[in-house]
DNA sequence: GTCGTCAAGTCCTCTTGAGGACTACCATGG
DNA sequence: CCATGGTAGTCCTCAAGAGGACTTGACGAC
């Protein structure tokens, strides 16, 4: 009933759901579909404390009643709080509020941290090995590497969890010439003695000198949804990076895959004195 | 009639349902839901090319009658594949394949470029100030600023267009403490003579020297799908850019908002030789 | 020729109704 | 005490149908 004062705006021409223009985020439309408004109003609940973090929603059925709605109504807007994360159902449990925290990671120090110590990254996170021995390149792979799609090379896939939560919080892989690590450890499975690139660097003798990380937000793969237990079509980070050593040639390239919800990066750098000739056609960021 | 030698799978405990653990992306279990098994039939038919990008996809009744099911349900495919943004429905018109080419940015080369040139970045973007003046800083920006919420500063909203396109490619605003823009030009509409940073540059005398980036991707607001006119619930990548001088004050605070299946970040630099101290407990990226 | 009206085709919202599958809890029997 | 089975509560899938809103294009009136 009380929420009826919330939902009985009535209907009105399409027309009319358009926003002002300078309205704020949260500002819908007098006449925006039912669904969007329950969501809304679910999302506020949320925001305002109502239902905390890990709480359980009430039931489809409590909803239904609440909203005077119909339950696919309701769970069309149970559905977009779950595309945004928001929320978590558990099939025949309930619906959850999740918990967002989100992971720092500074991009970037990469190098500089293991440069420092000799021993393994991550202190809060378990690295675990997948799976190391040859394979074909897959093509996002073979470009950057200025390979063919379905040449041989070393790969080292990895999984890394939180040690506190066991949870899944990363996947990623190495890629490895042939050339430089067929026939060494690193072909073998099993974590290596130390961060791969000093591995690489002593057994080729060369060294990592410039990197070009690749960027990108996409929507999780099947696969990649069932291992981070993540709504199907929510967004994943990728990046590939491609190490260099002085002459340009490719030492290792390397993706790693998070979960969009879940990390935020951090970048810091110097912002240089002198003009410098650059292309010009880049915009700002 | 064809159709169903891909769907007769007989129904089957939603046990059956679950993948082998080893399988390839693409490789539903035979007992998916047919929703989800209509979304990776047409999922297919796109990366086949039986429909390529901007084509309209047969009509929903036609979708129907090809895949013998309800409505509700025919959409609820249709949805799997706008929250992948790989299709999109235009209202009385149509669903269409997106095309999704990635503009490509470098993220930090904002200085270098800009340094080198006197001018404007951004040759095939259009530049527009939404609002130059006064205005309380959001929390979010407040934050990183170490001022407080509500803290008056001056704020510059930019939104970039493709020329070519007209397409908004970006929305950004720019936070200037008070101390700083008050009483110049900043505070004007308009478009700066110069890169933003130049200007503060030459008003302070100050120097930009140090920068932080934030990165995130979050699902868009309601005004962010309408302005980037994206699908709810689709991620936006947003970075929050903090620049010092050199004894650590806040000369600017900026940010800059995308669509996130629009773009691919590009950041290349050189990998350092030299062990330095700094903290172990970061993770590799 | 220009404008407005109309109709067809399209996607969007919402309801009612049904059956199934999963989980947790509890009572019962061993 | 423990295991078994039942039951209630929950979310998941799907159908059939109705009305609405939007876009386009054709037709007719002016």
């Amino acid at each position: 009933m009380r929420e009826l004062d919330f939902l009985q705006l009535r209907p009105g021409s399409d027309r009319e759901r358009q926003l002002s223009g300078t309205s704020v985020s949260e500002n819908l439309g007098a006449m925006a579909p039912k669904y969007q408004r329950i969501a809304s109003a679910l999302r506020s609940d949320i925001k305002a404390g109502v239902y905390d973090p890990g709480d359980r929603l009430p039931a489809e059925t409590a909803l239904m009643e609440r909203f005077k709605v119909s339950l696919p109504t309701l769970r069309q807007a149970i559905g977009l709080l779950r595309a945004e994360a928001l929320v978590e159902s558990r099939h025949g449990i309930g619906t959850f509020v999740r918990q967002n925290r989100r992971l720092t990671r500074r991009s970037r120090h990469r190098y500089g941290a293991a440069r420092a110590r000799s021993g393994l990254l991550s202190a809060h996170l378990r690295h675990e090995i997948t799976f190391a021995g040859r394979g074909s390149l897959p093509e996002r792979i073979g470009e950057v590497m200025g390979f063919s799609t379905g040449d041989e090379a070393v790969i080292r896939r990895r999984r890394l969890y939180d040690r506190d939560t066991a949870r899944l919080e990363e996947i990623g892989a190495s890629y490895l010439p042939v050339a430089i690590a067929a026939g060494t450890y690193l072909e073998q499975p099993g974590v290596v003695p130390k961060a791969l690139f000093r591995c690489v660097e002593e057994i080729t003798g060369r060294r990592y000198t410039t990197a070009l990380d690749r960027w990108v937000a996409r929507p999780a793969t099947s696969e990649e949804t069932g291992a981070f237990d993540m709504p199907s079509g929510a967004p994943v980070l990728h990046v590939i990076h491609t190490a260099r050593d002085e002459n340009g040639d490719v030492l290792e390239v390397s993706e790693s895959i998070w979960p969009a919800d879940r990390v935020m990066f951090l970048d810091e750098y110097d912002i240089p004195a002198d003009p410098e000739t650059e292309d010009p056609k880049e915009s700002q960021i």
